[in-house]
DNA sequence: CATTTTTATCGAGAAAATGGATGAGTTGAG
DNA sequence: CTCAACTCATCCATTTTCTCGATAAAAATG
């Protein structure tokens, strides 16, 4: 009742199981059949219960007891694997787990894919998953919160940040079709736009601050999120920057209206994976900075 | 690169992270320093990879690999913890798993509210659920694909079932205020009722085949779930006995309304708790069936 | 009934774990 | 700086456990 039963013994539990006999098991993990009957029946005294029905009978059937402990058994022995594999890789140089941080202008679609394929490919990496807006993303690699970064929009130029291209995105100036500026005609010149709301992502990060960037107009709301944003533009609160895959659909369905500003730059941005320059991807991550162009690549085709 | 690594050695591991150090775990294991020593060093090896940074330090510290490795020692030896406790019970003479029948009348709340503290009282004991109408209960518990089963409204005597009473619950006949039955006074005749589509719940086993209690109507129809009926009841398309606790706000709140029919009988049921006498209750089930008793008694305090 | 195949058990040898002693190194107080 | 107290690694002798092969008893098979 002191020792603890050891995983050796329940895989042999196990394997007496699956093979239906202790001779069987015996065959099956290259080991002598008295190994087998020693080992089970210290678990059963370690466990202070039989787990084999065996009456001189030829197959061991498993009692009711053992048949609870079972899947007791079948976890550990899967997490055991779990763990084994785990250590495989870190012993190769894999990460434990990659962080990472997503710009909001990431389509979602394109996250999902990667990060789908990332744990069909490493499945023994975990992923620590951050998003932020604008300059947070950068910010947040630069502190070491996250190992790789997948940022949008204008690139500040930093000494300590690699960068790599892995796409594009659009962002187009949209309106509800309420909107006075959603009538008012092809290159609305910036005194216009100025007078009305402009709906904003707020940047809480100091690497952006003082630099909002395309902001034109007088008053402006902010708000934290592309959700907020996009239910506050749909209502016709006021008119703002939105990335082509979260409006498609309303714009196609006369839901939003695209807005022809004079003062608005090309609507393409390119997305960069980035990572400082002191501490390169490991296995893991570079594969998912690859994925990321892929990924991207594949939207491009259907999605814009 | 070949042997499992042990139980032991996981615990060793973590108790090491936990107390800081290997002299540290050693007194709390009871066990002499070396034995951690030579524990963590196995380990190791068989890993593949250092745990602990220990370069002449004082603390020995987790390396990156140790950290990621943590969480799946923690799994295990949680694992090994829920292993061994439910060993315990069974050696015990509990139970590994009581499958429950209840019967559609027994009231949600009563339901998870047993359930909540059986979980608490039993966590090593698992619990099948299987929901039946009317017959279907007492049908699972005799083919003994259930334990114990709590059934309500009319009890068949049967030889093979021993039968305990836990409690009482209520049966209305209910339509919606649209419905003609609502507006036709008290006590209405048998040959009025008759004339209107009563939505009964159909019984698909055996045992109360032929026998559909209170079927008044000529026309009736048949669903196999309260909700169903209760949506068709509510959408004025018939009548049906409803459980109080399912109607008790809609009664309020005038959405339905009791009927008084002169040929329904008195609208209490008793519910049971039922098992085979050929195999009496385990301790988990027997607590079970108490818990269901005082379960139904407080619902009815504040529910009836 | 003979044969094959099962599990249990025993004994000897191999392997591994254990506790204590020792040593090198670090930390912190005086 | 010196010393005491503490850290972890290592070695050693002892004990414990594991392993294999052989053998026995029992059951299924033909």
């Amino acid at each position: 009742m002191d020792a603890h039963p050891t995983l050796d013994q329940l895989e042999i539990f196990l394997t007496v199981v699956e093979e239906g006999g202790f001779s069987a098991a015996a065959r099956k993990l290259n080991r002598a059949q008295s190994v087998i009957s020693y080992a089970i029946s210290n678990l059963e005294a370690q466990l202070g219960l039989k787990l084999f029905e065996r009456a001189g009978t030829r197959q061991p059937r498993l009692t009711e007891a053992g048949t609870s402990l079972l899947e007791d058994a079948r976890r550990m022995i899967g997490g055991l694997q779990m763990l084994r594999a785990r250590a495989r890789g870190l012993a190769q140089g894999l990460e434990g787990e990659v962080r990472l941080v997503a710009d909001l202008l990431v389509p979602m679609p394109v996250l999902t894919a990667v990060l789908d394929s990332f744990r069909e490919a490493f499945p023994t990496v975990g992923v620590r998953l951050l998003t932020g807006a604008l300059g947070t993303s950068a910010e947040a690699v630069l502190n070491h919160d996250a190992d790789i970064g997948i940022v949008g929009g204008v690139m500040i130029p930093h000494p300590d940040l690699v960068s790599r291209k892995v796409g594009e995105n659009q962002v187009l100036p949209v309106a509800a079709p309420s909107h006075p500026l959603a009538h008012a005609g092809s290159s609305v010149p910036i005194a216009v736009v100025r007078e009305h709301f402009q709906i904003v992502i707020s940047d809480l990060s100091r690497r952006t601050e003082g630099r909002n960037f395309h902001v034109h107009a007088l008053n402006t709301w902010h708000v934290s999120d592309l959700t907020t944003k996009h239910a506050l533009i749909s209502a016709g609160l006021g008119w703002g920057g939105m990335p082509l895959w979260l409006v498609r659909d309303d714009l196609e369905e006369g839901r939003l209206v695209e807005l022809s500003l004079e003062p608005y730059p090309p609507s393409t941005y390119s997305m960069f994976a980035i990572r400082t320059n002191d501490k390169p991807y490991g296995p893991a991550a570079s594969w998912m900075a690859n994925r990321f162009e892929t990924a991207f690549a594949a939207f491009g085709w259907t999605g814009a």
